[in-house]
RNA sequence: GCGGGAGUAGUUCAGUUGGUUAGAACGCCGGCCUGUCACGCCGGAGGUCGCGGGUUCAAGUCCCGUCUCUCGCGCCA
């Protein structure tokens, strides 16, 4: 018999009575009945019921033995009576009578418990994150993100991809956010930068004749967290040669409507997806409907431009027109059927909006053809029916408003959109959709944006892009009014992927980097290795990389990244289970040829405290 | 760097207007129980109320400072 197990704790049916079968496993529960004894012992695979038959001389030793012990048992299985059997374990036929037992590791008194999912602290999760992992929820995460990277990578081999790894110890790439360093030995004062992406590798293995690339990537990025955002992450990256844009869309959008429609059951409830093709939205459209290039379209709302309204010389709303002289513009979201509402709904908005810094929320109530409302005596009319033709209003409807210059009222109406939708929804009217994965496409996004702080032309996505219009529009047309073949896919109204068709051509990345401000010399020195591959002969090329974590949270219904990690830092970016990040010995600098220059340490308590626990 | 929320037993939480010895559930320890599977019953241990200061006859509760976690803003295109 083998030193372990015969059998899985999952596997033992009625078939199995009578057989002497060997189980490993954790003690998952007890339960002692003075006579007799019920161990559940639990692997991988499920949950099994063991007996310690009365008069047993093994009941007083298991009955010691902590919760999360591991341990071997041998016994035989026999059919448990009709009125035992339990119908919600898989198991629930059949237990198995102890006779032998094996004592693998015995566990102390566990910090939390294993065997039930209490509301345990994420800081207490992670530091004994091995016991948290043994739990249902994290076991069935970690899984599913196990099966969803298995389906990726045979989707991707089906349409004849070809999988690369690519360095980790690199140099910076063109994505703006701050870098890892690692410091270099063997060459003092000089680092190497952990790659945000493989973006340059993937370009250079296009121009290395590959064609078809993807990879899942680890990818590193040193700014602040979020829920959705960490320090590393894992992107199914891609990239492919002599493509447009339609080609990118077409190859990505089967793998992940296929991905999504395959796992979206997940929760036990079968969510909808958005069919092939997704839909696309051009970047202006899109952050005037919905205020946002991330939109959720779960919510029904959109929003439409009034600014002709309140320039009307018949109005008179003052707070407004002042705005739009200076170049402001007014933003309204319809409300549909929110006529029932009593006042406080209204006045909760308004003070919502003051909390995010707006001046408030304006609105006016159709009853009719009356408009009624703090703002409706300053709007007659005549006004008023260009309002209700614009922002398509009926009686019982409302309209919000949000009045700033352009990027600030386009930013603060898509917050209001959100924040009015799920307040419809709290007060029993139709809210956010449930119940389904709505994916679109961003595309057409501007090459440039004018920098608010330093009034300069900078990228306003990858540097990478290819200009729509290419060399002529960059020589011909204002910076800012130039496209790029750049686009995001979105889902729910979180960004899932980025990407774009590459400027393959070094003359048009010289136009396009002096453009935004940066010499010949500069291009050289940071991309020189990728702009001399382009001097022998590059093909036309463009990928996308997808958030794979993100995919993960979104299939398992998770509010945050680190439901769906198995080791994961907490928010400030520490592991509190390895302790890391931590000093490196003198020794280690002296190596390295570095020196510590550290900030004054903060009030002490912090640190101490942190050890204490 | 800024803002919101949180910090009380091992864990999750309650704690009224400032007022006696700070409670509950789960866990843990001891006892009982032959059929449970969220087992049940009896008993017990366990607290720097995050930390420091202040107001007060009296502070978990009020005030100030500070630390930690978390969500968001900035940042991340």
């Amino acid at each position: 018999m083998h030193a372990y197990r015969t059998h899985k704790c999952g596997d033992l049916r009625k078939d199995n009575v009578g057989e002497t079968v060997k189980l490993s496993g954790w003690i998952h529960k007890k339960r002692d009945h003075g006579g007799v004894l019920f161990v559940d012992l639990r692997d991988t695979y499920g949950l099994t019921q063991c007996v310690v038959d009365e008069g047993s001389p093994l009941i007083d030793t298991i009955d010691k033995w902590h919760s999360e012990s591991v341990i071997t048992i041998t016994g035989h299985v026999k059919a448990r009576a009709d009125e035992t059997v339990n119908t919600k374990l898989a198991t629930g036929d059949i237990e198995v009578y102890i006779d032998e037992v094996v004592m693998q590791s015995e566990a102390d008194v566990i910090p939390f418990q294993v065997a039930e999912d209490d509301g345990t602290g994420e800081d207490h999760r992670l530091k004994y994150r091995y016991l948290d992992l043994r739990r249902e929820k994290m076991q069935k995460n970690i899984r599913l993100r196990n099966n969803v990277i298995r389906s990726i990578r045979e989707r991707m081999y089906a349409q004849d991809f070809q999988e690369f790894q690519t360095p980790i110890l690199t140099a910076s790439s063109p994505e703006g956010a701050r870098d890892y360093l690692v410091p270099s030995r063997l060459h003092p004062g000089k680092f190497y930068a952990l790659p945000q992406a493989p973006q340059q590798f993937k370009q250079l293995l296009m121009m290395s004749g590959f064609d078809k690339y993807f990879q899942i990537a680890p990818c590193f990025r040193d700014e602040d967290g979020r829920a959705d955002r960490l320090a590393e992450f894992y992107q199914l990256d891609v990239e492919m040669s002599f493509v447009t844009q339609d080609d990118v869309f077409n190859t990505l959008e089967p793998v992940i409507n296929g991905i999504f429609e395959e796992f979206s059951d997940f929760k036990g409830k079968k969510q909808s997806v958005t069919p092939t093709p997704f839909p696309r939205i051009p970047y202006r459209d899109v952050m005037l409907k919905y205020g946002s290039d991330k939109p959720d379209l779960r919510n029904p709302l959109e929003i439409v431009d009034v600014t002709a309204v309140f320039e009307r010389d018949d109005v008179e709303f003052n707070a407004f027109k002042n705005v739009i002289k200076k170049g402001g513009v007014v933003r309204a979201i319809k409300a549909p059927g929110v006529g029932g509402q009593p006042r406080s709904f209204f006045d909760k908005l308004n003070s919502w909006a003051q909390g995010e810094g707006a001046p408030g929320l304006g609105y006016i109530l159709f009853e009719g053809n009356e408009g009624k409302g703090p703002i409706a005596k300053f709007v007659p009319s005549e006004a008023q029916a260009q309002l209700r033709e614009i922002a398509g209003l009926e009686s019982g409807d409302a309209v919000f408003f949000i009045c700033n210059l352009e990027k600030k009222a386009a930013h603060m109406a898509g917050l209001a959109r959100d924040k009015i939708c799920d307040d419809m929804g709290a007060n029993g009217l139709p809210g956010r959709e449930t119940g389904c994965y709505k994916f679109c496409w961003i595309v057409d996004y501007p090459m440039y944006e004018l920098d608010e702080k330093t009034a300069k032309i900078d990228f306003s996505h990858n540097p990478f892009s290819m200009p729509q219009g290419g060399l002529e529009a960059l020589n011909t047309e204002d910076p800012l009014e130039v496209m790029a073949d750049q686009y995001d896919c979105v889902c729910n109204g979180f960004e899932l992927a980025s990407g774009a068709i590459r400027n393959h051509q070094p003359e048009i990345m010289e136009k396009a980097f002096g453009i935004a401000g940066y010499g010949k010399d500069t291009l050289e020195k940071e991309f020189g290795g990728m702009l001399n591959a382009m001097r022998y002969g590059a093909p036309p090329h463009g990928g996308i990389a997808y958030g794979i974590d993100r995919m993960v949270m979104l299939l398992a219904d998770e509010p945050n990244l680190r439901e769906v990690y198995a080791f994961v830092m907490n928010g400030q970016y520490e592991d509190l289970m390895m302790n890391a990040p931590s000093e490196a010995t003198p020794d280690q600098l002296k190596d390295l040829s570095l020196k510590l220059n550290l900030p004054k340490p903060k009030v002490e308590g912090g640190e101490e405290e942190k050890k204490r626990a």
